[in-house]
DNA sequence: ACAAAATTACACTGACCAGTTTACTTTTAC
DNA sequence: GTAAAAGTAAACTGGTCAGTGTAATTTTGT
């Protein structure tokens, strides 16, 4: 009666660059469930064979890039090293969606399916919420070595990222080219401003 | 050989109002012609002969609606109002979509829109930027009073609205909702922070 | 080697939808 | 009152697409 399973790894995979792909390059809603499985070298019924929607396959694309995405954010602190090169650090965790095309497309389809979708949406800022933890944890640890002072670490990080966003990613998401120059100079100043505020002396 | 015309203008506002209802509730992909005539208590065919393609009746609806929204966005420096209170209409101004479900509803379907049209977006960028030039005018005006420091007041209102949109534009467009008394604690805290770095003393 | 598991090709269902056609009725400016 | 302008109803075209059914073929673990 023990179901003797064998290794479909190759296929899903196989599929899921095919839907990434596809999604990345022309939305969730002009992609077709024929031309994934195109792209994929596969036939549709393996398509549904191994993910049973459209929908549940957009989400398990997604799935896979969130936590790829993820494994670069959580930052260490490091009493070494300057706060602001640390801080520098979170920033360029939080952008470096921009500097790849591929994760830029996707993420663009992603945010586009999540403002529709208030209960997708939801476990998205879950996710974001877990990031804010990685910052908050460093906050609180520069607390500790008495080199940050402030009350709340969520809260901070909250207002942190918010800023971030605001310049960076919403920005690039939305098409706007921020040159390199620009990039640095606006980091520099967000990262002296809030240090100006929140540094103990 | 002079055409006599007559006023249409009903009927095509009756068409914009379901158009926009539609687009609100469904998004773009989502909201069928049919649906909108329906709505619109007329037929199909004068929805047609009023817009030419379901494109372009969006791009009259998103119109119309940013013309409205415009409209609340010029505030004049006033020597004798605090700082404070004046910045603090400025977000506002710029959270007021928030505040109405409807404007909130259209705004969404416009952001998923613009995410996946990069030309469409760039209009919208522009608009972004003539809301920019307002606070910027502020920010000199201050600047002339001798309230604040700072070299270029274009990348001040850039790094002022970034944070706002981070913190209270983007997450309720991503459907979080922000209790009124964290919106008004975070307000006073960034509008606090922003002063602790560009006030004169 | 072989049987179960995985995959394939492809036709098919049922639904949706942008935009058009046509023949008709209603409205309104003069 | 009338003729042109505006609007209507409903069927139609041509296309797309999510998801299914099936019978056949290929792969693979043992």
């Amino acid at each position: 009666m023990t179901k003797i399973k064998r290794d479909t790894s190759k296929k899903r995979t196989a599929i899921l660059d095919a839907a990434q792909k596809a999604f990345m390059e022309f939305g969730y809603e002009n992609t077709s469930m024929d031309q994934i499985s195109e792209l994929a070298d596969s036939s549709k019924r393996t398509v549904y064979n191994h993910f049973p929607s459209k929908d549940e396959l957009f989400e398990a694309v997604l799935e896979r890039f969130f936590q790829e995405a993820s494994e670069l954010k959580n930052i260490p602190y490091d009493k070494q090293q300057s706060l602001e090169s640390q801080l520098e650090k979170f920033i360029d965790a939080k952008i470096i969606v921009s500097k790849n095309q591929e994760w830029l497309g996707l993420m663009r389809v992603a945010m586009s399916v999540f403002i529709l979708n208030p209960q997708v949406a939801e476990e998205m800022m879950d996710r974001i919420h877990k990031m804010d933890d990685h910052l908050a944890k460093w906050f609180e640890a520069a607390k500790k070595d008495k080199k940050l002072k402030f009350s709340k670490s969520d809260e901070l990080s909250e207002l942190f990222y918010a800023g971030v966003s605001g310049l960076f990613f919403w920005p690039v998401i939305l098409g706007a080219k921020i040159p390199d120059k620009k990039v640095k100079s606006l980091k520099k100043t967000y990262i002296d401003n809030f240090l100006k505020v929140y540094r103990s002396h």
